[in-house]
RNA sequence: GCCUCUGUAGCUCAGUUGGUAGAGCAGGGGACUGAAAAUCCCCGUGUCGAUGGUUCGAUUCCGUCCGGAGGCA
């Protein structure tokens, strides 16, 4: 069986992957599928710099502007929707390029994961979460050995409480230990024929600038409003995590000035492209540029020529 | 011109009764399998403004100089 080519363009928030991406399908014939956690939701445009009909510049782009804010999400659902784009998008003789800053979903859909077929269930996590709260991370870890030594192990380390809330509902929800789950999920480490595109900057604070000043700009293009308009309907909790929302509700809620709160968001932003670069660093397949050392154009034209390489 | 206060980490400041120093914030590194823009773990060497002096030893005490703030003229 020959393997989809596929090409993704990744990278921390602000570096400029949507404009490249859209340059690339224009070359290649290619349809965007977006692997961004918060582009999904519609509504949540400006927060989560969707592009505009105009940047899009004709090119259909899926995953992204579909589902309402109140509705959850996850990798799984991300993984089954974004093979269902490939295949299409293939079959009708065009390039699929997945372009967005969520690792995890990036990874998951070129890692070939397999997820097995279980609906979420917001009650009983909701019970093992108000369990582990009251337990504590000690007595929780303990309650985990007892069914998943391995997982115990792997999570003494991190302490972290919604992983240890993940694990016990994986135990409780398929009588499967998550040793024993993400032994099945793991895929074949590759689905497609891929060639990774990635961007950052080798000064940090080149990025850190662009950061600041495209928040400036959404403030500009009228966040404060859409965040108004966010609370003032129904939001699921993946929803409100979104970054640009909760940093502007202490003004909205008359606790904080504009200004601390504008820095706070700035701040939250920036912390978020070191996660990003944090995840993607590990991953030795990316072929990375440096927007701060390069033009868009010759990074645009190096990159082209890597896709035709490998592709035509 | 005189007087007072002040100069310590990128920023705001502690502190050392003389034995080369520590908090908050900013920042850095890392983890990541169904919430991932989430969640969590780890990380503080800096000519203690400059220069002379006292001292075994000065960032700390004294002198001078250079910045900064305020007061009196």
């Amino acid at each position: 069986m020959i393997m989809q080519n596929i090409v993704a363009v990744i990278g921390p928030t602000a570096s400029g992957k949507t404009a490249l991406s859209v340059e690339l399908a224009k070359h290649f014939s290619g349809e965007i599928i977006s692997a961004d956690s918060m582009q999904i939701y519609k509504t949540m445009d400006i927060a989560t710099a969707k592009p505009t009909e105009e940047e899009k510049q004709g090119i259909p782009h899926h995953l992204m502007d579909f589902l309402d804010p109140c509705e959850e999400f996850s990798v799984a659902r991300f993984c089954e929707l974004a093979k269902t784009a490939v295949t299409a998008i293939s079959g009708r003789g065009n390039l699929p390029i997945v372009t967005g800053g969520t690792g995890l979903y990036v990874d998951a859909l070129l890692g070939d994961m397999q997820f097995e077929e279980t609906e979420a269930d917001p009650v009983l996590r909701a019970t093992i979460t108000a369990d582990v709260e009251e337990k504590g991370v000690d007595k929780t870890l303990e309650y985990i050995r007892t069914f998943d030594p391995a997982s115990a192990d792997r999570l003494s380390v991190g302490r972290n409480p919604k992983r240890l809330i993940r694990c016990i509902e994986v135990y409780l929800s398929t009588g499967m230990t998550q040793t024993q789950l993400n032994e099945k999920q793991a895929g074949s480490g590759s689905a497609y024929n891929a060639i990774k595109i990635g961007l950052t900057a080798r000064d940090r604070e080149v990025l850190y600038e662009r950061i600041n000043r495209r928040v400036d700009l959404m403030m500009e293009n009228g966040l404060l409003e859409e965040a108004l308009r966010f609370y003032q309907q129904q939001s699921g909790d993946t929803a409100c995590a979104a970054i640009g929302y909760k940093e502007l509700l202490p003004y909205l809620s008359g606790e904080l000035s504009l200004d601390i709160c504008v820095a706070n968001l700035k701040r939250a932003t920036r912390r978020y492209a070191k996660r990003q670069m944090t995840w993607f660093k590990r991953d030795e397949s990316i072929r990375w540029f440096n927007i701060d050392e390069q033009s868009f154009d010759e990074i645009l034209s190096e990159a082209t020529d890597l896709i035709r390489t490998a592709f035509y």
